[in-house]
DNA sequence: TTGTATGCGTTATCAA
DNA sequence: TTGATAACGCATACAA
């Protein structure tokens, strides 16, 4: 049926062997012999089976992307496609294939991912995300499997190699910029605080806060899902409030952008009457009304690094763990005025 | 190193052969070897090895993603991630694992999408596109590869499972649409017209400028690429004709959302000066200022169902060919007054 | 109901 | 420089 090296070699008055060197390109083969291979590779349309070489090889050249929850949900946030995209372009210079975890829960996704790397289809994980205690992340050091987190690790940081921005930084200026407009009820909205983005942009928020010598008031941080919906949520929260905020730092394009929605259902006007500095600085931060000031953290270039380090890592199983930062800058748009 | 069956089968005092059956529930094994053999896998920590038995079975339970360009470009679009996740839901649900294609140019992904097939990497692919007298779907049906694709193959459908939308339809509704608000003067956007979707939403738009008795004005029929640029191109050409449409049909919501920039740059406002209906219904037209009146083609569904049918075929090599249509629906919003 | 033997398509070791 | 041959880990036809 399928022609195989068997038929290659029988083809060219070879042994197996040699039809397996001419495809490593082997030094060891004389110019000639490889002529003749080639030619009945082409003759008899040859193409080489990854599995079985895979098998042989133990490794599959493929590289595993896992997401904090079903792909389904995340990638409704923009933020994923994005890093997928510059993880692809890595993948691609490195003739890497991308397998991309599937799962409902988080338990389920667990499942999966240990399922790929036990069953050896990928030959190394980039996670997409950084959360606290994650059972997933203890389960690959443990096991020693090849992997890359996008964020900061919970623990040890120093013994896992990343890709991060400088998040507290980022949550400062973001929450500095407010207050040189002249605020001083500045909230702070940020996802699930298991992810560790949550925690320090939230934390460079409050660095801010105190340095600027104003209240870090609790009732001002709330915390909701990383989609529209959460972000509707939050700003209902805000608002109930007796004192509600006239300056918000949100930790995501997508919220803002519920945020946005219920505002206006409200009747109340950005930047008028309150001021947003959102992160993320995708798609949506440019084509939201108004058009939002986000913090660019270079979403691709997370990525594309990520895969870069993975490849490395699985090559060279003794690479150096490395921490990579990728710089951000704040965009200025038009959600912010002054107080 | 890794544990085997052949450990199992030692701990449990059977053959590797009788292990392999525990594995695929065979009822041809008591259930007292079972219980033994499956305690024997729990206590040494057994994982079966997906490549080992990819080859024996000659199946590999992976399906293979196939973007009309490279992952990094397309994903771009919200169109993509989208059905991803339409894809992933069904795959999930039927446990198969995503591949997704990566590659810059055509004929580079037309390479690794042999590779992927060729390699026995994947059991089949969904193209997420249709274009005109595409090699590579000529290269799957020659080699009777399982795949099915979203949109409309240019020829003969009949012989190619695919999941569409009724495009001339809806091209036909959203023009109407503008003609009952009085517009006259309607241009059509599309993207490259090698994809069928262009060419179908073009020929409902034709249809519909005929029905209603206006004329077809070549030069208010302009293609672009499926991006923001592209709508910023198209906008311009429009705006330099001498007379300028008043009505404009978009086969993306990314290029109208270019368009609405370019206009805006320009002083033109929407829907005041110009009306829009744009297509695909993603987050973005909801977003846009003003929020874009735009036809739902179901995106999700669009995969899920591509998803569905290909592991059908996959499963059932004989399985019929099919036909799905995605019903569609216009969205009002705010991008279209009366003229 | 279970075991033996062989094949899946490569790579790699060891000889020649 | 090349050829046998044994893995790689599992599935299955055939025996028992």
């Amino acid at each position: 049926m399928t022609v195989t090296i068997k038929d290659v070699a029988k083809r060219a008055n070879v042994a197996p062997s040699t039809v397996s060197r001419v495809i490593a390109d082997s030094p060891r083969i004389s110019e000639k012999t490889k002529q003749k291979v080639r030619a009945a590779m082409k003759e008899l349309g040859y193409h080489p089976n990854f599995i079985a070489r895979s098998l042989a090889n133990q490794a599959t050249q493929v590289i595993g992307i896992v997401m904090p929850s079903s792909a389904d949900q995340a990638l409704q946030n923009p933020f994923f496609p994005e890093v997928i995209r510059g993880i692809s372009k890595a993948a691609h210079e490195k003739r890497y294939a991308l397998q991309m975890s599937t799962g409902e829960k988080e338990s389920d996704i667990y499942e999966r991912v240990v399922e790929m790397l036990q069953g050896r289809r990928v030959d190394g994980v980039i996670l997409l995300y950084s959360r606290q205690n994650d059972k997933l992340m203890k389960y690959l050091q443990k096991h020693d499997f090849p992997f890359v987190v996008i964020g900061k690790p919970h623990q040890k940081a120093e013994q896992v190699t990343h890709v991060d921005n400088d998040n507290v930084q980022a949550g400062k200026d973001a929450t500095n910029y407010l207050i040189a407009y002249g605020h001083e009820r500045i909230a702070f909205v940020g996802g699930n605080p298991q992810y560790l983005v949550t925690v320090d942009r939230q934390n460079g928020y409050a660095a801010a806060l105190s340095e600027a010598g104003l209240p870090y008031r609790p009732e001002y941080v709330v915390h909701e899902e990383f989609l529209q919906e959460g972000g509707q949520e939050a700003m209902k929260e805000l608002l109930s409030l007796p004192e509600p905020p006239t300056g918000l730092v949100v930790a995501d394009d997508l919220m803002a952008l519920g945020m946005l929605k219920t505002l206006d259902e409200i009747g109340l006007r950005v930047p008028e009457d309150v001021s947003i500095v959102s992160f993320n600085n995708t798609l949506l931060a440019e084509m939201s009304r108004p058009p939002l000031t986000s913090i660019d953290i270079g979403i691709f270039q997370l990525g594309y690094e990520a895969a870069k380090s993975l490849i490395e890592k699985i090559t060279n199983l003794n690479e150096p763990i490395k921490r990579i930062i990728i710089p951000h800058r704040l965009v200025e748009r038009g959600s912010c005025a002054r107080r």
